[in-house]
DNA sequence: CGCTTATGGTTCATTATTTGAACCACAGCT
DNA sequence: AGCTGTGGTTCAAATAATGAACCATAAGCG
């Protein structure tokens, strides 16, 4: 791997860390030298993406990703645009909603609009989102090239719950199910108790950048319920991609797209 | 320099465009080779730093950074420590109160509270703030370790407006007597007919952090109100520094701390 | 129509950078 | 004192980065 790479993977690996870390666990997380790891620190502070504090010399993520994130809203207000429909979904649903978008290769929740209901579904700003155990997952997963789909289930696949699918062919028939009626469904993939819906939020392209979800107590769930719920995911999902790409790209359907599948 | 550099680099220039931009610019700009450049921007995409237009090729800035910037702020919110402060500040000086970061070397600006009045001082969130040109960058550079500032001085310095102080040693002065004061003044010195105040948000140890400054029209201001402004405005700092640190670390005077000046 | 000149993208021998075992310094502990 | 765990540094050896020259494609133009 590029010297980039492994720099990048270690400050993925610094974030993913729930408190400071110092310069030996760092090196051991990334199976790096500590003399290597501290030289990529060094370099990604002197470039504000990592500080170190000063008392107990244990590095954190700087701030230079906010200034990053800062320009890429500004140009690529995804949040921003997403937010109304997020909420009128909330309200018509009454069941939490949650937006996830693809960064890095894994998929992580960029917004969650909570439930009024005391029993509810919590989901947390930040946490990732399995391709093969939650909704989000399979609806992103659904609309990318099969090739791509291929290449996901070749690898193992996590059991989170009794009920996670890690079967690929299930899996085959299920993202085919999603991608034919346009929205998924995961039935406790990831936690018991909790039955979800999700539609891709799609690129003119095609190709999905992340999805909208609705996450529901199962037990006050009916089937037809969830499919309801699915039915206005895929409207708000694509309600945002329109309003998103729309006033950028006039052209919905680009000719010169280079599909591979 | 090093390759982790020469791509963090590519990605804050990239970042500081205008619009996205293709590979050649790219290149020129980074004063690297195409090929190189390239290798950067692939090894920046697959980690989601930048991303690629699949129509028109050129790149921008991708949205790892927003999800860095959501585990920073998680962790360290500054912003939103600052914010309530900011807000009073605002409301007691009814002038524009801009709050700065020092962010890979440089200080930009993070949060803006606008003026009520029609005729006011507007500050882009975002701006960048030069350190011998406003009032913010003459307050962090006082309280900084006399061999930075000195490092600093040795540089050549643009002059941005006819009162634009660029002699070393009339700086110098000017940031003796703002860490005498705890607040420092700049005279018109980024644009004409403004007036800024600004004091440092510092560290346990004493290092800065970032700024709390007030920036109005020279026309409506007295050399009383800008005094005025400036012991406001390093009450407000000192609350943000003490609410930020105070929580984590009960003792503020660390014996420990190992200062080079 | 073919020529020119842009663009993005790729190759591979040369070269410079990265690497890591061993090292030092310091702090806390027995 | 000695031990053990930190963070941090060094320099010869190994490896990864580099860039001139290359290809492919598309747009502009006489």
């Amino acid at each position: 791997m590029s010297t980039i790479g492994k720099a990048l993977s270690l400050l993925d690996t610094l974030s993913r860390l729930d408190k400071e870390a110092g310069l030996t666990d760092i090196a051991n997380l990334c199976a790096l030298d500590k003399a290597t790891a501290r030289r990529f620190l060094v370099e990604l502070e002197k470039h504000g993406f990592v500080e170190q504090d000063p008392d107990t010399r244990r590095y954190r993520v700087g701030s230079a990703p906010v200034r990053l994130a800062r320009v890429r809203e500004a140009r690529f207000p995804f949040l921003r645009i997403a937010m109304p429909f997020l909420q009128a979904l909330a309200g018509s649903s009454t069941e939490t909603v949650h937006l996830s978008e693809l960064s890095g290769g894994r998929l992580s929740t960029i917004h969650v609009e909570d439930s009024s209901w005391a029993h509810r579904i919590i989901v947390e700003v930040g946490s990732l989102l399995p391709f093969h155990a939650t909704a989000s997952g399979l609806a992103f997963l659904a609309f990318c090239p099969k090739a791509e789909i291929e290449a996901f289930l070749a690898k193992p696949l996590e059991k989170f719950t009794d009920h996670t699918i890690v079967d690929p062919d299930l899996l085959r028939g299920m993202l085919e199910e999603t991608a034919a009626r346009g929205f998924s469904i995961s039935h406790q993939g990831l936690e018991a108790g909790v039955i979800s819906t999700a539609a891709p939020v799609c690129a003119p392209d095609g190709r999905p950048i992340g999805c909208v979800a609705i996450a529901a107590p199962l037990s006050r769930t009916t089937k037809t319920a969830i499919h309801e719920f699915g039915v206005q995911a895929v409207a708000t999902a694509n309600a945002i991609s329109e309003k998103y790409y729309g006033s950028e790209k006039p052209m919905g359907t680009s000719t010169k797209s280079r599909r591979t599948d």
